[in-house]
DNA sequence: CAGATATTAATAGCTGGTACTAAAAGTGGG
DNA sequence: CCCACTTTTAGTACCAGCTATTAATATCTG
C-alpha cells in the first residue's frame, strides 16, 4: 500500500511537471507519456484538481491576456500622486521581483528613468512634449520592495524648452535625481519625421 | 446583388468587431448576436478565415505566452548582435507600436534609454555593474518601425569606474547619444562568480 | 420570370472531454 | 495462501463545439 500509494503521487508530479513543460497535452498525450491508461490520467487530473485542456487553454488565454494588458497600461512607471501642471509633480513605483537583476538584486536603472522621465513629462503643460536632454544620477542602488517616490520640479521654461528636476526617494533618502530638458511640440509637430 | 453583398460584407466586419470585443464567443453566441442563423456564421467564418474557438483560444494563449516572455527575457532592450568585453558592443532593437505614444507616434524616451544602458552595461567586463550616471541626448524623434542600432563603447576606465559611450543611429543617422559612469561591483559585493 | 447568390436546414462525423459502472490487477495483513 | 482493499483499466453514454457535405429555401437582379 505504502509503495503504489508512492507510486501513485510520484506519478501525479510528474503528470504536473508534464503540464508545466507543456500546458497543451490532451489526456491522451499524457497517457502514452506517463504510459499508463488515458482513466488513470482522468482519476489524477480529478485528484489534482486539474482542468481538461480546453479549460486550461481557455485560463492561459485569459491570464496571460489580463497580464500583457497590465504591462501595457503602464502601471510599471508609477501612478501620479500629485500634479500641478507646469509647477510640479509626485508619483509613485512599488519596486518588484521582476523589475531587478537576479544576479545582484538590484533594480535596473531605466525603471528610475521611466518613472522620473515619464513624470517629467507629464508635468509640462502642453499636449506633446519629447525629452531632448536627461542628466542622471543614481546614488543608492535600490532593492525589490522600495517604494520610490519621484518629485519633479520644472525650475525654468524658454519658449517651447523646459528644464525639469527629477528627485526619486526612498524612505525619504534621495537615491536618484535626473535633468531633463524637454521640448514641447505644440506647434511644429508635424516638423520631424 | 449589391445590396445583398454589401449586407453580407457589413455582416462579416460586424462579425469580426464581436470577436475583437470578445474572442471567446461560440458560433451560437455569434449568431444571436447577430441575428443570422450559425451556418451563415461558419460560413462567415470560412469566407473570412476566422478559426474556431477553440483554436482562436489556443492562438491567444500561445501568442500572449510568448509575448510574455519576450518581455521576461527583455527583448524589449534589443538583442545583443556584437559584444568585444571591456571595450565595445552593438545591440539592435526595433520599435514596435507598443512602444510609441499614441498621442504623438513618437518612441517613449526610456526604451532608448534602456537598451543603451543595458549595453553600456553589458560591455563592462565585471560580474556585475551599477550606472552612476548618466547623460542622454534624444536628437531626433523615433517613429514605429526604426530599427535601432546602439553601438557602445568604452572610453575610459579608472579602477572600478567606467565612461561609457553609446550611440544609436537609424539608418544611420544618429538619434540618440549617452554617456554612462559605470560603477563596477566586483570586489564589493559580487567578489565571487 | 429565370438564374444567380445568399441563407438556412439537416445530417454524419470528429475531438476531447465528463460521468458513471464495472471488471481486472496489484498489494498487504493475517 | 486467501481475503479485503486500493489502484488501474475498460467500456458505455453523453456533451460542446465544431467540420464537412448536401440540399432546400429565400432573396435579389436584370
Amino acid at each position: 500500500m505504502v509503495v503504489s500509494a508512492s507510486k501513485k503521487r510520484i506519478r501525479q508530479e510528474s503528470l504536473l511537471k508534464e503540464l508545466e513543460k507543456n500546458p497543451f497535452l490532451t489526456d491522451e498525450q499524457l497517457a502514452s507519456a506517463l504510459e499508463v491508461s488515458i482513466q488513470t490520467i482522468r482519476l489524477d487530473r480529478l485528484a489534482k484538481g486539474i482542468p481538461e485542456l480546453r479549460e486550461r487553454t481557455k485560463h492561459m488565454a485569459i491570464d496571460a491576456q489580463e497580464k500583457l494588458q497590465a504591462i501595457a497600461s503602464e502601471d510599471i512607471f508609477g501612478q501620479l500622486i500629485d500634479l500641478d501642471l507646469g509647477h510640479s509633480g509626485i508619483s509613485m513605483l512599488q519596486v518588484t521581483p521582476d523589475m531587478v537583476l537576479q544576479k545582484t538584486g538590484v533594480a535596473r536603472g531605466h525603471y528610475m528613468f521611466a518613472q522620473a522621465n515619464s513624470l517629467a513629462l507629464a508635468v509640462i503643460d502642453a499636449p506633446a512634449a519629447l525629452t531632448g536632454v536627461a542628466n542622471v544620477k543614481y546614488k543608492v542602488p535600490i532593492y525589490t520592495g522600495a517604494n520610490l517616490v519621484a518629485r519633479a520640479e520644472v525650475i525654468r521654461k524658454q519658449n517651447d524648452k523646459y528644464t525639469v528636476w527629477v528627485k526619486i526617494r526612498n524612505n525619504n533618502k534621495e537615491v536618484f535625481r535626473a535633468k531633463f530638458l524637454i521640448v514641447s511640440l505644440s506647434e511644429e509637430r508635424a516638423g520631424q519625421k
